[in-house]
This record gives structure tokens, sequence and C-alpha cells, in this order.
DNA sequence: TATAATACCTAAGCAAATTAGGTATGTCAT
DNA sequence: ATGACATACCTAATTTGCTTAGGTATTATA
């Protein structure tokens, strides 16, 4: 039995959430740091990671900008305003979400 | 743009969690009873329940028990010794889950 | 010199929803 | 009595969004 590390949709809230506080973020910068902000609990695989990034850059949430660091080359993305306001209905969702998994497994808040 | 009722793998966590709680319940009672505890937010489709309920049984998680009411039968699951220790098992990943997207998109907990 | 870390990527497979049907009985208003 | 709605079960096709499992290439480290 293996563990899933998200629920499904989760991971473009995550995403845009944080690049909505952070700036601009690469790839793989975001894997560490959501691995460093849940102390290792929760881990964005690259398999999932790019194809939501690209995602949302189709979507025109999300812009990017390149850049050649050690002779690597990265991609930075940032928000766009289309991305801000996007981020803010999802999280709403989110917290809708959790609001009422809260009371459906809380039987003292039912 | 639809919106989602549910978070991919929150269904099975609901099902049992709701049955440990409340004792033997039937499919459609299960609907009412999510839609009534979420003041309507959140509604469980009969698509995702049914085959949910019956993967549930499979494994051994819960039971089932025919009635007869009113000349239309229901079949009321109730947990089983074995869905107990899942429940739980599901119960601290989703409270895990709650967690990290709590400190993910609240800048403040970060 | 090989292993790990950095940094990007894609494709196949799978799980778990949504959507959209279906059957059948009971209740209630017109 | 007939049509609409609630009750109560069900399945199949489709979609979404992950996991798993690869791949390329550069730089740092043991």
């Amino acid at each position: 039995m293996q563990k899933n590390n998200l629920y499904k949709g989760s991971l473009s809230t995550i995403v845009l959430s944080l690049l909505k506080e952070q700036g601009k973020m690469y790839g793989y910068q975001i894997t560490r740091e959501v691995e460093k902000i849940t102390s290792g609990q929760l881990k964005v695989t690259e398999g999932a990671l790019y194809p939501t990034l690209h995602k949302l850059e189709a979507k025109g949430l999300l812009s990017v900008e390149m850049a050649k660091v050690n002779n690597r080359v990265r991609k930075y993305y940032y928000i766009t305003e289309k991305g801000k306001k996007e981020t803010a209905n999802l999280l709403n969702e989110m917290k809708s979400f959790i609001s009422n998994m809260e009371v459906l497994i809380n039987p003292k808040l039912a």
C-alpha cells in the first residue's frame, strides 16, 4: 500500500497560492519549498508539477521568464492578474472543502 | 465552468466516518445526510457513492444487510472492525492533508 | 569517476470523480 | 388516472489529475 501525496485538484491551488505570496519561482524550487513548508510531509512530484505549470500558463494564470544560472536554464513562473483572481476562487473552494470535511468527520461539530 | 463537489479520495473517508459515528445507513440516506450536515454545500452524487459502497464492502470495511421498507428495498451498510481501523488511518491522512494545506495557503502560518 | 543534486521534461497507467443515463415503487396534486 | 416528484437502487462512458517511471543535461561532491 502506497500513500498519495495529494488530494486531486489541490496542486493548482498550492502552486498559485505560493506564487501569489512569494513572487516568481521555478519548478524545482516549488518542489523544495512545499517540502520545506510542510516539514517534509508533502512531496510534489515533478510528474505532476510540470504539466500543471504548463496548464496554468496556457490558461493565462501564470507567465514565464527564462533565466540562465550557472549554465543551467531556469523557468521562473509568476502569477498574472487573471491568476490572482482565480487563486482567490480556488482558495475559497479549498476553505469550503476543508470546513465541510471538518463537520463531516468531527461528530462534535455536526 | 462546472464545479466539483469533492476532492478525489475524500468520499471513502466521508462514508466510513459517517457510518462509524451514526451506525448503519443506506445509500440514499447518506446522500441526504451529507447534504444536511454541510447545509447543502456538498452533494454526494449517486454515481460516485454506490460504486464506493460496493468497493468498501468488497474490501471488508463495510457489511451489508437488506431490509424491505414500504415494499422498497434498502441496503443498510454498517462498518466492520477492519473498517474502523481503516477509518482511523483515513482520518489521520485527511487531517494531515488539511494541516498541510493550511500552512501552504496561509502565509501567516508558514 | 561515479553519485547526488539541480533543473527541465514526457508518457503510460490508474483511481476516483462527473455526467448521464437506467429500473422500480410510493406519494401527491390536478 | 396521470404526470411529476421523492425514494431507492444501479451502471457505463468519460474526464481529470494524480503516480510511476522513465528520459536529458549540467554542476558539485565524495
